[in-house]
Formats: C-alpha cells, sequence, structure tokens
DNA sequence: TCTTTTGACCTTCTTTGACTATTATAGCAC
DNA sequence: GTGCTATAATAGTCAAAGAAGGTCAAAAGA
C-alpha cells in the first residue's frame, strides 16, 4: 500500500504546484486523510525539513495555521543545509562570526543584519556555564539562519 | 481565517491612518464586527499596548469613548534607555515581539530585521524551563536592541 | 530494525458572556 | 435654580469555552 505519509506528501507538492509557499489546516488535511492530526507534522518533519528544501512557519488558537514554504534556489537550499550542519547543537562565538562574516560577503544579509546576528550570538548575551553557551547560541543561530533564509526565500508579506 | 481580531487591528491602524490619535465607541465597533464588545479590548489590549507604542484612555457612561494615542517619538537615546530597562533581566515572547513590531511601525528597523530580531528571541530558539527562557531571551534581546540603535546612530562603514 | 501511525496530553490564541464600574442626564423635591 | 436620585448608556474585567497547532512515546507495520 502506497504509504499514509507518501500520498499527503504528494497531496502536499500537487498543492504547492508552482507557488513558493502555501497555508494549510493542519486538522483539515488530517481529515482528510483520516488520519491523526499528528501525522502531518510528521510528514513536514520527514519531508518538508529544511534539508528537503522547505521552511515550515505556524501559529496556533483560532484562526491557526501551517505555512509551507519552498526554496527556489538549490544553492541556497544546499548552502542553509550545510550551515546548519555546521553548527550542529554547540557552537562558540568565533566559529558563528565567521559563518555571519562569510554571509554578508556572499551579500546574503546587509550590514547592519550581520551586526544584529552578531549581537545575538555574543558571548555577553548569554549569562551562562561556557559549555551551556555554546548549546544554546547554537540553538538561537539555527533560528536565525533560517530566518536569513526565508527572508531572502519569501516574497515581502505584510506581517511583521 | 481573516481572524476577527485582525480585521479589527487592521480597521483601527486605517482609520488612524496618520493621525497620532482617534476615538471610538466600543460598542459601535462591536456591533460593525458583529462580535462581543469585550472582544474590542482584547484587540486592543493584544496589539495596542504600550508595547506596541500606544496608549489607550476611555471613559465610560453616556457619551464615553475609546481614545487610542500613537506614542510620541522620543529621542532615539531616551528610547533605547526606555526599551532596555522595560526590557529587564527577563521578558516573555509576546513582550518582546511588541516591541518589535513597535520599532518597524517606527521604521527603526527594516522588516527583514525584524523578523530576525523574532527569531532571536522565539521560544522555540531556547529550549529551557519556561522561567529560564525568559531570562535568556531578556539577555540575547538587550544585545540585539542595543545593536539595532547602534545600527541607526552610526554611519555606514564597511567592516563587519 | 527502522519507519509510520496513533493517541494522550500540552500550549497558544481567540471569542463570548456574565458581572462590575463609571458617567451623563432627566426628573424631582426644595 | 440647586441638589439629589434613579436610570440609561457606556466601558472594563475575568474566567470559561472554543479553536487551532505541537510534542512525545508507545503501538503497529514494513
Amino acid at each position: 500500500m502506497a504509504q499514509l505519509s507518501d500520498s499527503i506528501e504528494q497531496f502536499i507538492k500537487e498543492l504547492m504546484s508552482d507557488d513558493a509557499h502555501i497555508e494549510l489546516r493542519r486538522n483539515e488535511l488530517a481529515q482528510h486523510f483520516g488520519c491523526a492530526p499528528s501525522q502531518i507534522n510528521y510528514v513536514l518533519a520527514t519531508r518538508f525539513s529544511v534539508d528537503h528544501g522547505y521552511i515550515i512557519e505556524s501559529r496556533r488558537g483560532g484562526g491557526g495555521y501551517v505555512r509551507i514554504v519552498r526554496m527556489q534556489n538549490r544553492g541556497e537550499k544546499n548552502f542553509l543545509e550545510t550551515l546548519l550542519e555546521r553548527v550542529g547543537t554547540s557552537i562558540d562565538e568565533d566559529t558563528a562570526n565567521a559563518i555571519i562574516s562569510n554571509l554578508y560577503e556572499r551579500k546574503m544579509v546587509t550590514r547592519n543584519e550581520a551586526l544584529l546576528l552578531k549581537a545575538g550570538v555574543a558571548r555577553n548575551a548569554l549569562a551562562l556555564p561556557v559549555s551551556a553557551k555554546d548549546v544554546l547560541r547554537a540553538a538561537v543561530f539555527r533560528n536565525m539562519l533560517i530566518q536569513v533564509f526565508r527572508n531572502i526565500e519569501e516574497g515581502k508579506r505584510d506581517d511583521v
């Protein structure tokens, strides 16, 4: 039997067709496939992750949604993947700064954005034992990196 | 989908346009949107708080009203101090996001920068007990805020 | 063994309604 | 006219219900 997950993956990809992003209701989709809502999360996690070239955004509560953004540019997608791999689950400040400078040199972020990124991962921002700092820095940095690429990919929406 | 709260927020912002303040009738507005009057209070509380840069004044009884006042731009230096004070040593995500939106509305950061700031303070970036998250978020956020103002103040040099 | 599926429980955001508080005004006593 | 009082017209507060989506681990399949 064609796995449920595969069908859902297909379905979502057809929905997207040429669009760079779509928005869907998790529960609706689950109902459509007669499965548990968390099944959708599984599909997103295993087939629409960053290393598959997608970025997921969502919102809870009334009017909640799940938005799937496809990275258009293959190079960028691979680059982000590489960066996230490099960051891993722990990273020191110098390495993070090097990555940020590199992004700036490639003109993927403005100077101001680069400085903002550096501020976010700076030692003094993380008042914790050193080893914990690196772990935390990695977490914050990953999030910011993904946002950098989202900024690049996404058309200008006006919600901030 | 188009959240009621979002529509009301939009509506109010359009009403304001360039004015520094507007006055409205809570019940009238509620009726216009066919919702409970207290819904209006919810929108005001979540989208027009002081952190968002607004002050609400109101009066009950016959001829009552709700006045929404957009806060004046203080000197930048002073503003940074105020913000840092507000952040203190612990801040939750919603408050941080409100402040960021405010910076964006005041055109002190670009949209991309705002999104970057939000990514830096997002819940999911901080895999820790909630209370610890708030403390850490404050630290990271302070650092980024200072950078925002440094970006504004400093002439464009090209070293990063 | 590795992947998929499900379900119980959690967190976030929105909407509503019952109850409370405040203010202006009309009517009345003087 | 003045001062009180009742009433109507507002707005505020808070808790509960409703409407999403998230997480994690156990069960089920391949």
